[in-house]
DNA sequence: CTGTTGTACGTAAACGTTTACTCACAATGG
DNA sequence: CCATTGTGAGTAAACGTTTACGTACAACAG
């Protein structure tokens, strides 16, 4: 089969132990030697076998990233980030795709437990008992992005998400709306929907404004029910001027909505997104967003998988990208 | 440190052959040795080790896929299929994302048989000649998608993109229009350049419609050279009634520069989009597109890399999903 | 000339599995 | 009652590395 660093000892003469430390950059052989090693390497097309250092040294120099959709923006971008980090630290990175559901994620907790992975990123979901209790046994460091746990204190590195919808509310507190729905992801989502939801409630109360249930509807963050929000809220909420989107997919629903009733914005309604993707840059009209450094937060995450010392979580800044969808009311 | 198969070994009282016997399926072992060796595995919480078993399978359960950009629609739902087609078979994947560019991907090829993949699939890229050495050397199972190479015949599964790029030009005649405009991707791309402009001007040439390099706009797929293309379009051939992007992103791009210029969609321009990603269906107006498989390829692939008969490859069908950017012409 | 030190290696044990051989023993057939 | 066969196991070699330890030899100090 392929040649092995036996193959390659017995082809310049020497020990496999002399391949070895030649190959590991350590000392204790010739220049001589090391031109002979060299050269049959190169003759043989050798390539050392991972598995077999991987055995060894008791590390993969591989990591496994855990999301719940490979296709979206959100996701993907952490998902270039944490690769990026990676990949100039020298390790590689297994994708796991759990689609939110627990029995794959339990799934691959198995198979990167199996495969010795050097550490875990997981991304964008509660930890439920099960997962924390599984990450924990496994002793390896684990950094969680996008989301964080009470319960299992692993290092995170997120934004504020309460800050964050607070402020956006604000901005269109500021622009003259007194009559704010919010297009939420769901209640019993701990990370991306509650604290969302409590950021533009603390707002609004703050300004003396009314909060009433039927001022919010529930999405799941992607396109379509960003759509049936809309539909909802205009019902049940139709003197609004501004709604908040807690994700740019569902903005984009609210944009499609209004463009099919011929409902213009931002003039008759002012849309606001969340995650400034590129998405929001390719709406028409534009939309203005929450920014959050998605890229930098995956690749912060692997840096701190490899070099945090040990707990240390990092809360991430946000901003507003103003486009053209809300309007200043007079 | 982790418990290991000696340990089970040890607890239960039996050899390790027997543990690995058990663990394996295979026969020689009463059912009470089982229900031993199953107590001690669950009490010490082991788990095997897929690095030890891969040194002596010479299989890692592990396939590298290799794709241009991890964040773009069409990359991202080819790898959902790919891993849900290497997950159902037991299979990891690990991600490398090239960013297209040769050094990233000469070196992940060297990681990726450092690490003893057993398999490769090769996304949207062209295969150069050191691409197509190395993947050789391999000596692994190796699936091009969305690509091919005729130079290394490697099996792919991608649809022809000529004779897509041509119906959809076809189509575009059918509704009336005369002056059909290209944004094409570059024409030194072998893959997704080349035989779409081909494709448009086979079907132009027998509608016995004249063929100018004015006509043809050149982007990188992606949003902004869309904006860009339609500029430079709108100056170089002014009474295009319809322009036809090889991308869905390029073709948001003209629609974004419609939008900037006040131009009617698709009463004052038609735009048909390539790849009918979600993106299409978000657009305002919907995007009608050339539709694509490409969960499906992503699948087939990872199908194909372990079941496939030698050397099989596999042409995906093709379709054009109509939505309301193409109008009829008188 | 002898003892010490440094250099350039080689030997072999480990890493955690799988699996080809063995082997003891019971059941079975003649 | 003996030879054969089948079953439930154990032993040990292999997979391809790394590395602790050992060793031969040259240079050098005293």
């Amino acid at each position: 089969m392929k040649p092995t660093i036996k193959d390659v000892a017995r082809q310049s003469g020497v020990s496999v132990a002399t391949v070895s430390r030649i190959l590991n950059g350590l000392q204790g052989f010739s220049p001589e030697t090391r031109a002979r090693v060299e050269a049959s390497i190169a003759e043989l097309g050798y390539r050392p076998n991972a598995v077999a250092r991987g055995l060894v040294n008791q590390s993969t120099g591989i990591i496994g990233v855990l999301l719940p959709c490979v296709t979206d923006k959100f996701a993907t971008l952490l998902l270039q980030g944490i690769e990026d980090g990676a990949r100039e630290r020298g390790y590689s990175v297994i994708v796991c795709n759990t689609e939110s559901n627990g029995n794959r994620t339990m799934e691959y907790l198995r198979v990167l437990e199996e495969q010795r992975v050097d550490g875990i990123v997981f991304a964008s979901e509660w930890i439920t008992d099960d997962y924390g209790r599984e990450l924990r046994a496994m002793k390896v460091p684990v950094v969680l992005t996008a989301t964080m746990s009470m319960k299992f204190p692993f290092p995170y590195v997120k934004v504020d998400d309460r800050l964050a919808a607070y402020s956006a509310t604000r901005y269109l507190l500021d622009k003259g709306h007194r009559n704010i729905a919010l297009l939420s992801g769901s209640p019993s989502d701990r990370i991306a929907g509650t604290p969302r939801i409590e950021g533009w409630r603390q707002a609004l109360e703050e300004a003396g404004l009314p909060v009433e249930e039927r001022m919010v509807a529930y999405g799941d963050f992607h396109f379509a029910s960003g759509i049936a929000g809309a539909e909802t809220l205009s019902g049940s909420y139709p003197e609004a001027t501004a709604v908040f989107a807690t994700s740019d997919e569902m903005a984009l629903g609210v944009l499609s909505w209004a463009y099919r009733k011929g409902m213009p914005i931002p003039s008759g309604l002012s849309v606001l997104g969340y995650d400034d993707t590129l998405a929001a840059e390719m709406a028409i009209p534009p939309l203005s967003s929450v920014r959050q450094p998605i890229y930098e937060m995956g690749r912060t995450a692997s840096e701190l998988l490899f070099e945090g010392e040990a707990g240390r979580s990092i809360v991430m800044p946000f901003g507003i990208t103003e486009r053209e969808t809300v309007s200043v009311r007079a």
